[in-house]
DNA sequence: AAGCAATAGTTAGTAAAACAACTGTTTCAG
DNA sequence: CTGAAACAGTTGTTTTACTAACTATTGCTT
């Protein structure tokens, strides 16, 4: 038998795993007052380690799509935390950077995320690591055909 | 080393993957016209196995909270796919089933979902498996401590 | 240089997700 | 039996997701 025998399983187990996690982490943002969602949170992220980016290309490092980020940007840009700034060659894009009030709440929040992603990850070793990474690609992969 | 180096990567690889699975669900359903939703299908996948049940055992099944569900089944309702029946015991209750018409739609369905769940799992092999639901169920577990 | 396709971003509409606050019903304890 | 707690479901609000349709700009092609 190649194939598990309920095929349900894998798309349950995927989904229920990455809910889990993100409800873990929304209620530790709640209670450490961070005013922040998930998404956002994965969005400042982005922003931190690559400054100016444009919008495009923030949808492609998070996986959404235009219209989302620009509702997210417009969102992080009222509570200050990120802010548009006009390129010179090419009027069609924002560069897309934190404010240093962004800056200062990846600071705030990352001690809290670091600490969520070891617990999460616990006892499972290097190994374990190296099946999880290749059964994942293997199925996103298996779907881009 | 008993952890990955980037903890960020597991969290972004099960996000991606499932994101990934879920548009091909849901682009597989338009173009095939089914007029459903991937989350209504998950919906009336369980509903097809359990006729009857609760929205409350509903809303288990599928890890979505009750809200969610009443809005998803007033929706699958006004496509004429579910109903709801009052029960003589407990007037709080519904028991929500496929109407017939909704019986037709997952027989409808199923053959595609099957393939593209068979096609996702690809040449993964059953010793993969069991580590793949191993690594899952140690995060899922690992956050509900 | 003019016309057209491609690109960056926005707007609008619907679906879904989480939380809080609420109605109505049942259960159970005093 | 009565009042409080627990339970099932609904409503309201905010955020995210996807599609489609749209504006503005850029680049290519002829």
């Amino acid at each position: 038998m190649t194939h598990p025998s309920d095929y349900r399983a894998y798309f349950f187990k995927i989904d229920t795993t990455i809910k889990k996690i993100r409800n873990v982490l929304q209620k530790q943002f709640n209670e450490a007052g961070f005013d922040l969602t998930v998404d956002q949170w994965v969005l400042i992220d982005h922003l931190y380690r690559n400054p100016g980016i444009s919008q495009n290309v923030l949808a492609d490092l998070t996986t959404k799509d235009a219209p989302t980020v620009t509702r997210m940007i417009d969102l992080l840009c009222k509570k200050g935390l990120t802010e548009r700034r006009m390129t010179e060659n090419d009027r069609r894009k924002f560069l897309v950077s934190l404010t240093p009030e962004g800056k200062m709440k990846y600071h705030e929040v990352l001690p809290t995320v670091v600490e969520i992603r070891r617990k999460g990850w616990g006892d499972l070793n290097e190994e374990d690591y190296q099946h999880f990474v290749r059964i994942m690609d293997s199925i996103y992969k298996n779907f881009s055909d």
